[in-house]
DNA sequence: CCAAGGTCGAACCGATCGGTACGATCTGAG
DNA sequence: CTCAGATCGTACCGATCGGTTCGACCTTGG
């Protein structure tokens, strides 16, 4: 390792550890709902490690932020091509992986919707922009494979049932939410080619 | 007025201009966005005052969202009536009036699902579940009127339109977000019955 | 073995938070 | 006119916030 200068205690591992850890306190409480000295505690880190580390509470969370929705469009991604060339089979994938996520005990809506409703900070509301555009690059693969007539238009009423069955079920009820936008969707798919 | 026993300069009066000011700045800064000394201030009362109106911030939160709900229903479902019997013209009228909504500078997406997001209390979360209630009790009317063959689940997907294109009106992009989900209800409209 | 630097834990900082107290002022019913 | 009560403005409270500092450990490359 060439480029590892001067580290002892490995660092970079800390910060992973600190990433990780935050990812899901700060999911389950809130961006605010928890303090900088209650979340080291649950960390098992000190304020001084997680402030080397991250600067600042945003600057902790904006990489946490960033690090989950790549995670997530990746899962999704990958959930897709594993469902095949169809591109029906690759819609049913994606909302089959969404309702396993609503199934989740611990499922509390899409993280980064959720903090772009607290901190109206332009950074945060930027990753958010981000996700949802990655979404929607996921969905228009989709939509063109499938022969839509108008790819980019499908691809944003499915984003929409996608983001719309997130919603409801985190907020009303969660059974059969992925099912049922699934469904949904394989209409627009089928009405759009 | 039989009814007013001891009053002076209009409590009632007083409390409905305090709610009235109040959703519009909690909507802009978010429910933990602003303080309750700056609050005051840009409502033009003290302290004492929306203390003794509303007991708490939460209270005053929650009598708020409360308010801001039933006013989005009643609106809904009024431009719904106003377009007629045909459920079709009921539905894009809907989603005519979502569009107009997003047009709106000042728009922030959901008050009620922002709230959730941000606050865990209980009687927050219930009032937003009661909210996404309302909406598909409007829209399962739709879909019975249709004849569709199942209007539960065609409410249901039809609710996910409407909450995924607020969402992504206001998280991406709220340009056509109302007319292109209006085309996808439509689209589910005409396949379910 | 030694020095550099990561980590800890706790004390500490100023600012702000939600909420209370109080005297002064104003309003309107009797 | 009088007096109850609504309102104001301000000072104040304890708690908590995000962030800093420091001395003591511990780990590890040289």
């Amino acid at each position: 390792m060439p480029v590892a200068k001067g580290s002892t205690i490995d660092p970079a591992r800390t910060r992973a550890t600190i990433l990780e850890a935050a990812t899901a306190v700060l999911y389950e409480r809130g961006l605010d709902g928890i303090g900088v000295a209650e979340l080291c505690t649950r960390l098992g880190v000190s304020k001084e490690t997680l402030y080397r580390h991250f600067g600042t509470k945003e600057g902790l969370v904006e990489a946490m932020l960033r690090q989950r929705s790549d995670r997530v469009t990746q899962w999704l991604a990958a959930a897709a091509e594993a469902a095949g060339d169809d591109p029906r089979d690759q819609l049913t994938a994606v909302f089959d992986a969404l309702q396993r996520w609503y199934d989740d005990p611990v499922f509390r809506g899409c993280a980064m919707l959720n903090a772009a409703a607290q901190h109206h900070v332009e950074t945060v509301r930027a990753i958010t922009a981000r996700h949802l555009r990655r979404y929607l690059d996921l969905l228009t693969g989709i939509a063109e494979r499938a022969g839509a007539a108008d790819p980019h238009l499908l691809a944003r009423q499915l984003l929409m049932l996608v983001e719309g069955a997130t919603v409801v079920a985190a907020h009303h009820d969660g059974a059969g939410a992925g099912e049922h936008a699934r469904q949904a969707a394989l209409t627009l798919l089928s009405a759009a080619s």
